[in-house]
DNA sequence: TATGAATGAGCGTTCATTCAT
DNA sequence: TATGAATGAACGCTCATTCAT
């Protein structure tokens, strides 16, 4: 039997928690500070650093709270069965994770994780990401020359593309989204005609 | 007729990098620190900053020499036909940028300019990596339905994949170069048979 | 035969003194940068030291010429006889020297040359304020049982310490000029009542 | 009940200022330098920084307690009567004062506080030197034409003027204290016969 | 658990002044 | 004279993290 964790510590928690999310919605990821986040949640330095690893642990929560949610939905619809279907519920995703280049940044340390006790909520997300899209993979009409489990790995390998690109003023004419499109469309379709298109 | 930059100039830039290559080969790209920069060029601290916007400029351009040295290589070597040649020819840059978290960080941050006057030298890079992919495109068997600069872009894609979960010990089991060419097989070659493997 | 002077040389240091004259117009004397003046007038930030032996020579002459601007109207004018003639008369030296606290710390450095070579403009120009303060002394109806130098320099001691109250908060709310003159009154004007007031 | 300041705090502040003023006593407040300080006290450098705003606060401490404990002398001491006897017991202050250009350009600049929340340690001691001198004052044989507290700030003027003067070479060969002697006997006492001394 | 003072390593900056060309 | 790159010595600051109470 676990011993139950005490109200005031889960209280403590929920006012850091609640302080954090003000402070972002204010003034975005970017701009949190520990000290901005205790002094709001009206506890001491030190309390933060009982309730979390570091800076990061809080973020990882937060952003993959956020993450959690913008999954819910995907659950929740029905799955996409064309490439503009899976593109379209990728999209606030997509738009969550450009909001800000720290975000992303975040989102890329810890999509893997470093020890396998560290398995934290945005590695979970990945692990939805992966599962619902495995999902997704099998119900549309994609080639079948290659497992799911890889066409899922790809698309995810795309999804960071293209938000990559969109961080470059180079490319940023193109809209992110259509990126994306034209990504999938070539690694989940197989024409037979033969284009022939050159480099610049 | 722009206004030719002194000699001196160049000398003093030169002792700064050449300071700077050495430390990095001592203790890496991680340890560097300006302080033993400009000490080991016998340099001025101001010095420093009138030749480097900031230390990141500085590593911006020493990483992104080190880079053109092996593209230099890719550039001379005989164009890649098989999948297996060109993970091989691509190994050298693949064990660069894992050697430390750090210079995939900055490779990851300076990819992408943000401003068109911001294209340093890793920027360029990422260039000189996209025109050698597509001649490759050209010139090796790969699937036809698609545009070349299409292909080099997917390529690039499932190369920052397979670093990005390099650092990820859930998966460092699998060797690097491995995963990339499972990634490459089925990105740049279609086969006809259906598999019918399942998601976890 | 002195060597005179080149026509080159009075050109640069006259783009000096202009390009100065414009800045300090614009941002005020505490803002000018040494680095701003030679790129106005567009010579090398050596030549500047070629004409001045330092930043503070060239503050010293643009303040000095400035108060000698003043101190000839004070010339022109007639020589005030009472106490509230004065004050008036010093007020534009007083707004002057109180528009930055950068100009009253400058005076009060140079006011005193520090060896009898370095008499410079600002030095000169208490010089002459002395001799206008004991021509002053002489003409208006004063306590005579002091000397109009030993007034003269009490004057200058009660000029400064009003200024110096000036730039302190609290006792800002009393105007400067006020202060001055009953200065001025007490200390060149004796009267045979006794007051009888407590400090605070 | 405001919180009180920790034990700790305490220690380690007086571990600072005890370090500034050894090196003070060996060096001077003109030689003083943070990283000195902070490194003699065994203290960080942020650690410095969390109890002055900056170096000059400290400055503004330590030269207000020196000033202060030679103002406890003034206090101890029986209130003097004649001048001689006020220029002797501010002797010691002169000295102070005078003995870095420093010190006394420090004191000018945080003798007037700007804001009422500025006012720092010297800015005190003005107030304590006003307070005694309207005191002494008081029980002096003064001119009774003018109020006590007139009286006092006016010789502060002279106490400034003879000190401004002081730093400025071609006086310099007349002594401090003669020539505030000088001041002092014109300001506070008012003879009959009438001189007739012209200006240079 | 909670507290909050202390840590600490290094970055970026400042800008008048010098000096080799 | 003119040039302008180089100097240089601190300062101020950052801010996540630790640790003694």
């Amino acid at each position: 039997m676990t011993k139950p964790v005490q109200q005031r510590t889960l209280k403590t928690r929920a006012k850091l928690i609640a302080a954090a999310e003000v402070l972002i919605a204010k003034e975005g990821y970017t701009a949190l500070r520990v000290e901005d986040v205790v002094q709001k949640a009206g506890v001491a330095k030190g309390t933060f650093f009982a309730h979390f690893r570091d800076k990061d642990a809080l973020m990882d929560r937060l952003i993959g709270a956020h993450i959690d949610r913008i999954l819910d939905d995907w659950e929740k619809a029905p799955a996409p069965k064309t490439i503009p279907e899976v593109v379209a519920i990728m999209s606030p995703l997509l738009t969550f994770l450009t909001s800000e280049r720290y975000v992303f940044d975040v989102v890329m340390r810890y999509s893997g994780a470093t020890l396998i006790e560290d398995i934290g909520p945005i590695a979970m997300t990945i692990g939805r990401f992966d599962e619902l899209m495995c999902g997704w993979m099998e119900v549309g009409e994609y080639r079948a020359d290659v497992s799911p489990q890889l066409l899922s790995e790809g698309v995810q390998a795309f999804f960071f593309q293209a938000m990559a690109l969109h961080f470059c003023a180079l490319h940023s004419d193109i809209a992110l989204t259509d990126r994306l499109q034209s990504y999938l469309s070539a690694w989940l379709i197989v024409k037979t005609e033969s284009p022939s298109a050159s480099c610049t």
